[in-house]
DNA sequence: TGCGTTCATGAACGAGTGTTCATCATGGTG
DNA sequence: CACCATGATGAACACTCGTTCATGAACGCA
């Protein structure tokens, strides 16, 4: 890229734009094939801009890589839909819900944080950048709760165990995908259906011995 | 390491030895930080030999750590009790035995693919090796199926919908806890009876409306 | 117009990777 | 004892990685 075409793209405020190009195209890169084998040669490349163009706007590549994760986060997160409240609608209504709104951002996160699984402890050493899912599975678990403590669900109902459940169909659903290389695909609706209605049934403390 | 040292080491079979020390040695590896990045000259430094050693044994490195992570895996099931059998016990002790069977599983196993999964459609490339846990799942739902025949779940119970639970919760105790850096630890058993509890509660079709 | 600052450029560096190969010690065979 | 095939050796190769740096173009300002 010629330093006037660079200048275009920097606009006006010394170099803002650049910085947030790069992560706009970090970003996309991981969106498509993952943090695994993302170079920054491939970023630089994929920006149109020179080689080390990247140490000009953050300290080193795992800066870049922080920030482009953290946009690829709340991109993924505002194309969900609401969370439904608790004491509206249905229960089961409500956890189907979250069901569907845990299974696509599961889908598209975990391939991008596949390859930091690799290295223990390697997602504290991104400062700030929260377990991918982290915030769905908080609210999950106090949607629950305040089900209960309105009454809606069995005074003993096993919230915990139903949330755990409802997280491990999630990483289920796209682990087990992920492990045969295919790209994961939707739960056919039935499916859905099945896995809440089992939750449901199961919430309720036996009643039989 | 002299060439006498490697030629006991080899003993009398003209260098299986040396294979196999090379698969111990590179399974061992496995074991202890997984695949991410381990490097030839890591195994070779580790097993006390020459850098190149590798290939008088095996085509490439992908060979070896294919054939290591086949040992990985035979080695961690032997190290599991015996599946329950279908009409015997009691289906509860029986789903928990299975629960703690693909959580050992898991646990042993999931780390060291860890670095696998990055790349889509990697497991594929090393010929033979089966996704890990993959026949712990088809006899859980091969034995959740059975007991349905034979009278000891309701006709109509979901035992798909059972299965993906207690597979996701595998899937899940072992994921959120790399995902936070920890080294997964067992649940604790109150934790299993939950989980056991509310699938076999929720594995009977509904009652109620 | 001329100056100084900003910052993109792209070649280069050093480290690390998987892999190859000429060399040579070794043990078995005649 | 002399010879040969086996296979371990470790230096070297080609490549990629993240990162650095001297260079010079473009801009705001006087």
């Amino acid at each position: 890229m010629s330093p006037r075409k660079a200048a275009a793209l920097r606009g006006q405020d010394g170099g803002q734009d650049l910085r947030r190009h790069l992560i706009d195209t970090a970003e996309r890169l991981i969106a498509e094939q993952g943090t695994a084998g993302l170079t920054v040669r491939a970023i630089a490349r994929a920006a149109g801009v020179a080689d080390g163009v990247l140490y000009n706007h953050f300290a080193d590549k795992e800066e870049l890589l922080a920030q482009a994760l953290r946009a690829h986060v709340r991109t993924a997160e505002a194309t969900l839909g609401p969370l439904p409240e608790p004491g509206t609608g249905t229960v089961r209504d409500n956890l189907r819900i979250h069901l569907d709104h845990g299974l696509a951002l599961h889908r598209a996160l975990l391939p991008a944080f596949a390859g930091l699984l690799a290295q223990p402890g390697v997602l504290a050493g991104f400062a700030g950048l929260a377990e991918p899912g982290g915030e769905w599975r908080d609210r999950l678990t106090g949607y629950l709760r305040a089900e209960r403590e309105l009454g809606r669900l069995a005074p003993d109902a096993r919230v915990d165990a139903a949330a755990a459940l409802i997280i491990g169909i999630c990483h289920e659903s796209v682990l087990s995908l992920m492990l045969r290389g295919s790209t994961p695909a939707p739960l056919p609706p039935e499916t859905v259906d099945d896995l809440v209605t089992t939750v449901l049934d199961g919430i309720r403390p036996p009643t039989t011995a």
